[in-house]
DNA sequence: CGTCAGTCTGAGCAAACGCTCACCCCCAGA
DNA sequence: TCTGGGGGTGAGCGTTTGCTCAGACTGACG
């Protein structure tokens, strides 16, 4: 994309969003045809040259982020509006998430990542305009059985791409087979230098996952359903970075969870700023757990879900 | 504007702008007419529910930028795209401006606030949503002959009232009718101490005025056009606070400007974080005397404009 | 040098949208 | 109770916009 065509995008879209013209009148100011200002226009929006944000008013949310940061002792909570669409929703959510990590990031600080879609979509919905020269560590391994852009290893290289920083890869399973399996690939020297990075984080970035047969972490096939099953029968409702506890916050699941190569619940809560999103309906039980697990400094999450857990809890 | 009807707007807009849904469908799935949904997404949008910016592309402003700080010793400048009418570049500027004071404030903080157009529109432009419980203090005196919104007290009643802090006013007058009155303007201990602290800021926000006939100053009567004409031919080239400059950035005007009631240009270089405003095009003189002063820390001006001073310079 | 795939372009049309204008409802005051 | 005004509401219409599609243009390859 050259500067020059750049720079007519910009054009364009401040006439039309700016200044109200119409795309007729554009078109015949700068002697270009109707539908390629149509175009330049999508083209903008798609660019981020045009950027529409909702943003939530904050009668609806500010009382309600005070009363999450209170409850569960958060240095803060970004609540985004309801959408009706599960991509709607976490588009919403990875963009609040992925501003306030823009908003905190210093140059040279590094940021442990962790998985599923909510975290792989922040890098996606992030301004190209935030260049910082930041490490993002995965602090959990990965799974060859889902798309990539949902493992750590990939959402770091997004982020770092996007951010102009560096990316550092852990080059293990996101699970291993047994206790023993994961010991092994503990003591690895590379692994473990890259979790060490990850546990000097400044700042964290990591998903909220529900305990559900159809989660992403059954479906990577780090579990089976069957295991998932009974998980939540010991009482579990959720995990970050594959830990995974019950409502009160406390560990469960009857140590397969003690399978995870990763950053573990007390390296997080030693990072400073632990910054966890969630978006779907229906993850209400599973944040109510996640906040009172002590780990998360700051929650970004959909009002409606705030509305439930604060109604749980 | 009760709760619902935001709630309600803000459910409209995410559906019409993240969802992609039309008015037609979105009013049969909420039971609304049509027109309704129109209507509820225009005040969405007048009222910063829905949130239309247009981003400077890196490829356009960022070498830019890059350039003016190293130039000038800036701690940064940001740059925004031309527009064509003068208000849509003003509101652009003032935007910038705002969205750089709401990152850069700190509960606490102080912010000397200067006057004109420029700076009067940040508040108008400042998004709801980043209370701070800072103090804003006018940097200078006022004038009847302007209407409201220009004058330094009214922008930091403003400014006081979007971020939820608390106003300082100076009850001054901008010039004094000689540099003897103005002594005793100076000395009275209400505007000593209003100046006082606004010397002791964290930030300001001032505007660049250009040194013409038709600038705000002449019009708000602090000069006769013939004295402007004098200062010009002494070399002024535009004016911080009421302190009148060359194109070296030198004092200029044969001390006409020594009759302003205000922070001088050595207040202003003591405070850490001079946020100074330009929007107009044909400013490009006045601007690059401003930055040769010193006094600036942060540049916020148009692309157009940021070309103009270097090639100038 | 010819051909062909891919991309870009602008005409035309159907859908979506903004706007005007009656209309209705609610409420205050006679 | 009646009446008149103001704010909000939904029909209808003209304009604006998104989209499809055929044609042109480019650049690469045989």
């Amino acid at each position: 994309m050259s500067e020059a065509e750049v720079e007519l995008m910009t054009r364009v879209a401040s006439l039309y969003y700016m200044e109200d013209v119409t795309q007729a009148e554009i078109a015949s100011r700068l002697s270009l045809s109707r539908p390629k200002v149509g175009r330049l226009l999508q083209k903008a929006r798609n660019d981020g040259v045009v950027d529409i944000a909702i943003r939530t008013h904050p009668a609806l949310s500010a009382q309600l982020e005070a009363d999450l940061a209170a409850r569960f002792g958060l240095a803060g909570a970004v609540l985004v509006a309801d959408q009706y669409s599960q991509d709607a929703q976490r588009a919403m959510a990875a963009r609040a998430a992925g501003d306030l990590l823009a908003r905190s990031l210093r140059d040279g600080d590094v940021v442990a990542v962790g998985m599923g879609r909510n975290v792989g979509a922040v890098p996606d919905q992030l301004s190209r305009l935030a260049a910082r020269s930041c490490t993002f560590v995965a602090a959990m391994g990965g799974s060859p059985q889902v798309g990539t852009g949902i493992n750590p290893n990939d959402i770091c290289r997004r982020l770092a791409e996007r951010f102009g920083g560096k990316a550092e890869s852990l080059y293990a399973p996101a699970y291993a087979d047994s206790a023993a399996s994961r010991e092994a690939f503990m003591r690895h020297s590379d692994v473990r230098e890259t979790l060490a990075r990850a546990r000097m984080a400044q700042s964290a970035l990591v998903g909220i996952g529900d305990a559900r047969n159809d989660s992403a972490v059954v479906q990577m096939g780090c579990f089976s359903a069957a295991e998932m099953s009974t998980m939540r029968e010991a009482g579990a409702v959720g995990d970050i970075l594959g830990f995974f506890f019950d409502l009160e916050g406390r560990p469960a699941g009857g140590g397969i969870g003690d399978r995870v190569v990763g950053l573990g619940a007390d390296d997080l809560r030693a990072v400073p700023r632990v910054i966890a999103v969630s978006s779907e309906e229906g993850k209400a039980r599973s944040v109510l757990g996640a906040l009172r697990t002590g780990v998360v400094d700051v929650l970004v999450a959909s009002i409606g879900t705030a509305r439930q857990v604060l109604a749980a809890a």
